[in-house]
DNA sequence: ATTAATTATGCAAACGTTTTCATACTTGCT
DNA sequence: AGCAAGTATGAAAACGTTTGCATAATTAAT
């Protein structure tokens, strides 16, 4: 029975100071600041490193100096194209700068973020990046009082007490509404998503009601509705809507183009023609929303560069902060793109 | 100059036990065993740890004990809907056990795959979770010699070295081709992923051909393609095909259900309906394939119970590591579910 | 060939925890 | 009251790093 158990050690700095036959702290500065050393001994470390498959040990490096090279973001869902788009993007460019990311969802919940949060600074990420400007008030005090980093992407919050990348809700709401209303609609519903829990969402209907007050285009009560971003919810919704007979709309502004998506659905599954019986515009520029038929108008949100833009932001922040430097906050907006394709026409 | 730098230093066990008149062995154990400690010491410890907003520091936890409580998984990419839903269940499930989740995409690529790893091992993760049973020789190597408990998903992989949860894509291709021909379709396309860099899109391909072979049907060359999974590629490369005149395919076989997608937004936008003209079937179920009109016939790959099962699994393998035993390979399959919608139909 | 300046190295303390071991304090039982 | 058994606590070592400081080795300058 010579089973073997060999527990095997990993192999720790010491192990490979030894092997190389020289200090522990030659070895450290050897991977951190490879210039430092000799060639000769770099040479020997590089080989008992390989020789022993170390591997170094980022957590135990973080307890004596701070940065864990890790950051933490917090987007409400990863089934939305959209915020994929912008994870990747973040994330690949985060490699560049030698951090990993921590990503959780937290499904549209305040609470549910709060305990993610607590739990990225358990782990001690370098800095934190959330979704939207809103969020529970003890994450953000808490935040602030550990003087982490915080990013907040895709909403512009102008004069917000944390940086901010993103774009201006309310008016990519007033772009949708414009344009339905310069094509001659004088009938458009307006379905958004969930305001209460979705800043977003709650910007861009505001934005779009806006216009369409201003030129005294009042949708009648029952064209001004909410739903989660859900095809199958959002399917239903619109198929009422337009079933319900009565006065039925010519045009649909949907709060982002799975909403928009789910309402050509439904006029299609009702024999209706986008955009020959019914317009639809959506918000975002998801995947697929170009290749369907017809063609979603939509206002392009630029997902990737926001992701690669926040990356950036962060690395500066963190090396500002190790440098002593007080970073000064910083509100970016990012415009947004109109896309004029087939599922809007006029009147 | 009295700029009063006041670096905040965040409190440590130290400072609470001091603030709590108890040793810092103490406070340790309140965190990790509450009933461990006298009733009046916790009372003091919990107020303490309020007062200084005391965050434990899991990275500093993780050179004593072993487990630094975090999970890596790096999946082919975000953007694929079914990826994100996986990773979505695997993450909210993993919160139960009290774990992080560091998620990086690798783009299909086995390169970045293997410098992910690295990283993720830098961080001491506890578990490394990875999609498919692809995978760069040295990355397998690596993982086996540190004993890392390792979970491939995705696909079912009998027999293989290290424990997997999927389903079996060979299968799957047969189910697909089958179905087709028993709704009497003999000229049949099978437009696959990219089956060097992705052996579910190889198995798939494979179980379809043969099912094909084995009806003596042998498809075109022509009709028998590759692409990346994405919408934009994939539809004109089925533009072609449906274009190119010559003998077209009555029905085709999408490798997933973005292809699938792509092939009938080509269909319809040369004015041929599915599935009047071209019966269309996809391979995944993703978002948006139960409400496109028409609804998609795909085999759906149940994305949510392999994360929620990997979380399950990921976590009887740690603690089945940190308790000595030595956990026995396992590797599941899970079943798929065909769905018979609208896109496809007899001949 | 000296000396001065520069570069490379090693020692040891520090980081924030967990955990073993020994000790002090409570109980409950006779 | 005395004692055994149990329960709660604290001291100190350990985990794998980084880094300030002092020294040793090398190079450059005369």
């Amino acid at each position: 029975m010579k089973i073997d158990k060999k527990k095997h050690k990993v192999a720790s700095i010491t192990d490979v100071a030894h092997a190389a036959k020289t200090s522990i702290s030659t070895v450290s500065r050897y991977f951190n600041n490879p210039t430092m050393v000799a060639p000769a001994a770099a040479h020997r470390i590089a080989r008992a490193a390989e020789e022993l498959s170390y591997v170094r040990n980022r957590a135990a490096a973080s307890t004596r100096n701070k940065r864990s090279g890790t950051v933490g973001i917090v987007i409400p869902t990863l089934e939305s194209s959209i915020f994929a788009e912008m994870t990747e993007s973040f994330s690949s460019r985060l490699l560049n700068y030698d951090m990993t990311m921590l990503l959780t969802p937290n499904l549209y919940d305040r609470d549910i973020e709060a305990r993610i949060v607590r739990s990225f600074t358990e782990h001690r990420v370098d800095s934190v990046v959330l979704v939207g400007g809103d969020h529970n008030d003890e994450v953000m005090d808490f935040l602030e009082v550990r003087q982490l980093p915080v990013l907040l992407v895709w909403n512009h919050l102008a004069g917000h007490r944390f940086n901010s990348i993103g774009v201006n809700n309310e008016r990519i709401g007033r772009m949708a509404a414009q344009h339905l209303v310069d094509l001659g609609h004088r009938d458009i519903a307006v379905i958004s998503g969930l305001t209460e829990v979705n800043d977003r969402a709650a910007g861009r209907r505001e934005g779009a009601l806006e216009v369409l007050a201003s030129y005294d285009l009042k949708p009648l009560p029952e064209w001004v509705l909410q739903t989660p971003y859900d095809l199958d919810f959002a399917k239903s919704l619109v198929s009422n809507l337009l079933l319900n007979g009565k006065p039925r709309p010519t045009a649909i502004i949907g709060g982002n183009d799975i909403i928009a998506m789910a309402a050509i659905w439904a006029a299609q599954s009702h024999g209706l023609s986008v955009p020959q019986d019914i317009s639809v515009i959506g918000i975002g520029d998801f995947k697929g929303s170009a290749e369907m038929v017809p063609a979603l108008t939509t206002i392009r949100i630029p997902a990737r560069r926001i992701g690669r833009m926040a990356a950036d932001r962060i690395a500066e922040l963190i090396m500002g902060q190790t440098s002593g430097g007080v970073a000064k906050v910083e509100n970016l907006e990012i415009a947004p793109e109109f896309k004029f394709r087939q599922s809007t026409a006029s009147r």
